[in-house]
DNA sequence: AACCGAAGCAACCGCCTACGG
DNA sequence: TCCGTAGGCGGTTGCTTCGGT
């Protein structure tokens, strides 16, 4: 009996010490935040254990940083977060926790869960490597474009001083870093992307100086409330590779890509190929034809 | 309605670095 | 200088959800 008893406590000790894995519960979460509100962040094995959690200290951390957080921004990317990922992962590379500090309220997990399931999805797709020079010009002359585009769209529609149609995005060329042949300055920018030269330089000073602090960023800090958030905070669901629809882009001279008249006329008459209201149908079509050379 | 594959995403793992003793 | 620990980061895994058949 005395033995048994023993097993049991034995038992039930280790029952007490042993580590929680898995999805978080609501009454992890609660205590988790709660500990945090009164006692703030740090020391997470300790916090671990003061806060009653049968979790790593690394688990709390985790789960904190990357879902608890007051902050923290839910939802899909924005079209300008889209551009800023694009921007700065050319510069970087798979700097996740460099590039969220630019993104107020979004994490570095969702950077990188957003780069791995939507941008790689694209060059697996084209069967080309995510990380070659190929693909990363795709991007920029194809999918920046769009988003640059797309946001400007918006843009317009919340503002009736300053409107963009398709052909005034003719010979876009994109800031970026990414490619030597483009260097970045503030005539990169398309004229018809603000008739204000005050909100074009903001956007230019973000692309072009990404080391500033954060603070200085996109969102709820430095430029809070500014022409930026009104100009391009869109709220597009499940915005991405859709951003192509409509749009026929050809190549021009030394791989820089444009829009071209011509391409707009076929489109409108329907002699594009495929039908172009299927965005990864377009994006193969036309990556493969232009960018791989198929 | 059931099944299945793909996509999305939360969580974990392992490695690296910083720091204090 | 070495060692142990904590925290941070990028890569990977696996569960859930969604959409197509």
């Amino acid at each position: 009996m005395r033995r048994a008893i023993s097993n049991k406590t034995i038992a039930r000790s280790n029952e007490e010490f042993e580590l929680r894995r898995g999805p978080w519960t609501l009454e992890e979460d609660k205590l988790l935040t709660h500990y945090i509100t009164f006692h703030g962040e740090g020391r997470w094995n300790l916090l671990a254990k003061c806060a009653g959690l049968r979790r790593t200290g690394k688990s709390c951390r985790l789960r904190w940083l990357n879902y608890l957080k007051p902050d923290i921004k839910r939802g899909n990317l924005t079209p300008k977060e889209q551009l800023l990922i694009l921007e700065l992962h050319s510069k970087w590379g798979n700097r996740w926790s460099k590039i969220a500090q630019h993104l107020p309220g979004r994490t570095d997990n969702e950077i990188k869960n957003y780069w791995r399931t939507r941008v790689q999805k694209q060059a697996r797709q084209l069967k080309i490597d995510s990380n070659s020079h190929k693909f990363l010009e795709a991007i920029r002359c194809f999918w920046m474009p769009r988003l640059l585009e797309k946001m400007a769209q918006a843009s317009s529609s919340s503002s009736s001083s300053s409107s963009i149609s398709t052909m005034e995005t003719q010979n876009l060329t994109i800031p970026s870093q990414l490619s030597n042949q483009t260097p970045i300055n503030e005539k990169s920018f398309p004229s018809s992307y603000s008739s204000d030269s005050t909100q074009k330089s903001q956007v230019f000073d973000i692309l072009k100086n990404p080391e500033s602090p954060p603070a200085q960023s996109f969102g709820n800090t430095g430029y809070s409330n500014s022409v930026l958030d009104d100009y391009y905070q869109v709220d597009i669901s499940n915005f991405d590779m859709e951003c192509f629809n409509n749009s026929v882009i050809s190549t021009q001279g030394s791989g820089d890509f444009s829009f071209s008249e011509r391409h707009i006329s076929d489109w409108v008459n329907g002699d594009m190929g495929p039908t172009f209201w299927d965005m990864d149908e377009l994006w193969q079509y036309r990556m493969a034809e232009e960018v791989v050379g198929v």
